[in-house]
DNA sequence: ACGATAAGATACACGACTGTACCTAACATC
DNA sequence: GATGTTAGGTACAGTCGTGTATCTTATCGT
């Protein structure tokens, strides 16, 4: 913390390591990820990394399990619609951060070891419940206003994957309209609610 | 064709390198794709790629290009479930072919330049006429089965993105219960229809 | 204040891929 | 059958990343 300090240790330098990681397989994915540019973005040896590491892929796991912002969606009081277009608005966000696009990057990668994905979804995804508007659905179907038997694996992805795909085909973050879209043409007839006309 | 063939020339050699690039990324991802990689796989010299492309990403928008095995899915007479179901399965056999997966690599490649992906549309898609469901459903909005005001850009992307969503999250190809489950509890809801009840 | 630890820096040999140059021989055309 | 074209092969210098070794010195713990 101090200004004087010219060597970082501990956790001021594994921090700048592990958001070097991050930010670096966001813009350039984990098949261009090599421990010469982390240590580059870094500012430190590479030296230094392969004391710890004896891989970027291994460093990069490490990044993403340490860096954990991912926000939980907190259902409000009686507000279905309202509830899911906030739940895939914290989604799209989290999926443009760097750690977003990073997880994307690893995920969508061809050459993509299972037992990575394995990790990924064991050390990163199950700190939270779940999906995005998985926590709200299963929320007002804990209420009744929302049928359980509804809730198939398929219709709690509706959300993720339209929004998903989304970002795939056009690369840039859905706006508020389109999210609402989302819930009111896909989503909420998924429920067999009646739609509201916006 | 003939036996004693030992050099290849024209469309035989143009083939092999296609097909080599296409295969190579599909493993391997643009971003490990090298002029060596396909010029070992296609069993020619490099420089024989170096007279005519660049590039590897050069090279491999030829190959799509030129490559266009994509079914387009014909609506039968009057089932709407079951053509909504092929149209997936082309969609997801497609998907798993290697010309498939190296779109896919190519669209989620994180440093991906929106020229390549406006030249991949340009070049591989649009010469199909849209997406898979939407064939389908452009149809029975025809005939009259369908409302053509439900058909918006959402909900004409309903069954795409949910198998897309579904391929990444398993790696795998989605059996035909998974499909019908889509159609059933996603696709036609959002049509205002009555499900079925398989 | 001192000793242990580890960050920072430099150097090295190795391998992979690049882009070009150059040569040869197979193929197509007339 | 002669000729132009082009695939196939070899060679080369240059660049980039790897993994290891070695040295220094800043920082921490006691």
């Amino acid at each position: 913390m101090s200004e004087g300090r010219t060597r970082r240790r501990g956790k001021d330098l594994l921090d700048a390591i592990y958001t070097a990681a991050i930010e670096e397989t966001a813009e350039s994915g984990p098949a261009r990820l090599t421990m010469d540019a982390i240590a580059k973005r870094a500012a430190t040896a590479r030296t230094t990394l392969y004391r710890r590491w004896s891989d970027p892929l291994d460093l990069l796991l490490d990044a993403l399990a340490e860096h954990h912002p991912v926000e939980t969606p907190a259902p409000g009081a009686d507000d279905l619609r309202g509830d899911l277009i906030a739940a895939l608005r914290l989604m799209v966000d989290w999926g443009f951060s760097p750690a977003g696009r990073a997880v994307m990057a690893v995920l969508t990668d061809p050459a993509r070891d299972p037992a990575v994905v394995e990790a990924l979804w064991e050390r990163v995804f199950r700190k939270r419940g779940g999906t995005f508007t998985q926590t709200v659905l299963r929320h007002y179907a804990a209420t009744g206003a929302v049928d359980p038997a509804r809730l198939t694996p398929v219709v709690l992805d509706i959300g993720e994957a339209m929004v998903t795909k989304r970002i795939l085909d056009t690369g840039r973050a859905p706006d508020d309209d389109y999210l609402a879209a989302i819930v009111d043409q896909a989503v909420l007839p998924a429920l067999a609610l009646p739609q509201r006309n916006t």
